[in-house]
DNA sequence: TTGTATGCGTTATCAG
DNA sequence: CTGATAACGCATACAA
């Protein structure tokens, strides 16, 4: 089957392309016979515009890209679901790119979607983004761009995210009234924002109840692969602190996970001889043994808001109209289970 | 910044808009002078080609579209991942759709990525697909199609599956080997080709064996909450068959999970009172306790071989090679661990 | 080696 | 109401 043009139509009708073209987009200023003569044959020869010569035409695409670290994740796989969905209901496309955690191919994956022409761009920082040309590069070329989740600071765009801090102080409270008091903190590389923010809140909450801060009993976890990364941190927090330590504030589920294997393994209780909570509410949490509190992240949402906002400030755009950027920190919630 | 094009190189430079293209895609005649001229000034302008234009030009995008019915699932993720760096390595842009497991939607979304003129289709079909026709469609564009994992025999493309008749049936086997003598299965939809072919395995090897296949035995899990599905049929079936039942082989490992957790809150243990095998092996399997025997599934390989696929036929039409269409069967490997 | 002319399919302007 | 014409940015056959 071959793609039917408007000169065809206009050619089997004896009329003008400008013609065809005004019909099918329902102008005013075209007769309602020609009109209807029109849309019958558009119907009947299954007339599909060429999206090409449209975009070059119009210089849009209804088109956004994303960028995010990582799609094995279930957290950001519901945030492709809020983005799909929300995307879907607007009627753009999305072109999905992933960074590996990898700086250089963020940056490509940039350019890519720059000279792709999309109308937006939605990206989650990888962990090893120092510099921030590439997103200056994006503002510059004034196409719409908002951070989510992993985000960074300094650069003049909205952002939707979840309120670390406030959250991991959450938790970490949560745990102190619990009756914790020696609380370790598994935490994330030392780079990103929300595993900055965490461990902020981590220390605040401490320092709010009056309990010293204590940095070995703070772990990083950076190897990419939190499950072992939990595992062999569990370990090396009691072959450090033995008894000493009654709680763990863990900066994912993932790692809470790795952790709780662990401590199965080795006969020590969850949550009588140690405490313990999550990060991200994965919906694996429920059903370990125990079950883990954790704290609900809210992917979909995160990723419907995310696009909703870049469609609006596309049309925005479109329409000349001003928009200041703006930040969205999405509620956080603790959810209690059975490790705390 | 506004967007450089060929014309504005060439009145700067005082040649033809021609001679810049033909400088930037290092055609024989130009001069070595001319060519480095227009080579220098493009990198300092950052000259980047219009995508749009040169799609309408050459009638291809280099862009394919890629439709799954969740992306909340651990396999498709994978799939995705080896797709996008399949498509990553050969230069093209992937478009994400997702059915959500609704027909109407499926239909939907092929008719918007035939409009968006990609060069080729991989799809994996929802459970609730029965008419086939849109697939026809994109046969009768000429688009190159591929259909992984979820596929429908009857279509005449390319196709990459597992054996899952041979996997289910090694992983009952293996629940024979080891004693087993009752086995119950909890099934997947009735419709979709993996859900059959896993439960003919399950039958051909108790016949295979000698033992008597008894339909009670054989639960549907159809609610598209599988941890839900496989806690409540759990719970079904020791109503039903009480002691009568030393094994369960699960259709994902999702269920496998829900079994798990029933039988765990039951004092009933795994392997000892009741034998389980589960299907996919996502990465929790080796994280539950007990932790899970399953069959490997290899999501990222399909990914990645479904896309080298696709942009291998994609090649090949471009250069009016006839391709038949092949099926790739990918190996499905029996994991054994503590649950059976 | 260089440039001219044409067309890809659509939309928008403007004169009839 | 209608249609000729230009333009979007690029690639290529062909002429010079």
């Amino acid at each position: 089957m071959k793609n039917v043009t408007l000169k065809q139509i206009a050619e089997e009708l004896n009329i003008s392309i400008t013609a065809v073209s005004k019909a099918l987009k329902d102008y005013p200023d075209v007769s309602k016979v020609t009109k209807q003569r029109v849309l019958d044959l558009a119907k009947k020869l299954k007339y599909v515009p060429n999206s090409f010569a449209v975009s070059l035409r119009v210089k849009q695409s209804r088109t956004i890209g994303v960028i995010i670290p990582a799609t094995v994740h279930h957290f950001f796989s519901s945030v492709i679901q809020g983005i799909l969905n929300e995307a879907e209901k607007k009627d753009y496309l999305v072109i999905l790119l992933h960074s590996n955690e990898n700086f250089e191919l963020e940056k490509k994956q940039v350019d890519l979607l720059i000279s792709k022409g999309v109308d937006g761009i939605l990206i989650s920082l990888s962990n090893n983004t120092k510099n921030l040309d590439h997103l200056k590069k994006i503002i510059d070329y004034k196409i719409p761009l908002i951070l989510f989740d992993k985000i960074a600071k300094s650069i003049n765009c909205s952002k939707v995210i979840i309120d670390d801090k406030q959250a991991a102080y959450d938790a970490v409270r949560h745990l102190i009234h619990k009756g914790y008091k020696r609380i370790a903190h598994f935490r994330g590389d030392l780079n990103p924002q929300n595993s900055i923010d965490r461990f902020l809140g981590y220390k605040q909450a401490l320092l709010d109840c009056n309990i010293s801060y204590d940095s070995s009993l703070v772990y990083l976890c950076n190897n990419n692969s939190d499950f072992e990364d939990g595992y062999n941190n569990a370990k090396k927090l009691l072959d450090d602190h033995g008894k000493n330590v009654d709680a763990i504030f863990a900066i994912t589920d993932v790692i809470a996970v790795g952790i709780i294997k662990y401590f199965t393994d080795h006969n020590i209780r969850i949550p009588e001889d140690v405490g313990l909570i999550g990060f991200s509410n994965w919906f694996m949490s429920s059903i370990t043994s125990p079950s883990l509190s954790s704290v609900e992240q809210h992917g979909y949402e995160m990723g419907e808001k995310s696009a909703g906002l870049l469609f609006y400030e596309i049309e925005c755009k479109l329409q000349n109209i001003f928009t200041a950027p703006q930040v969205f920190v999405l509620p956080a919630k603790l959810v209690i289970r059975e490790s705390c």
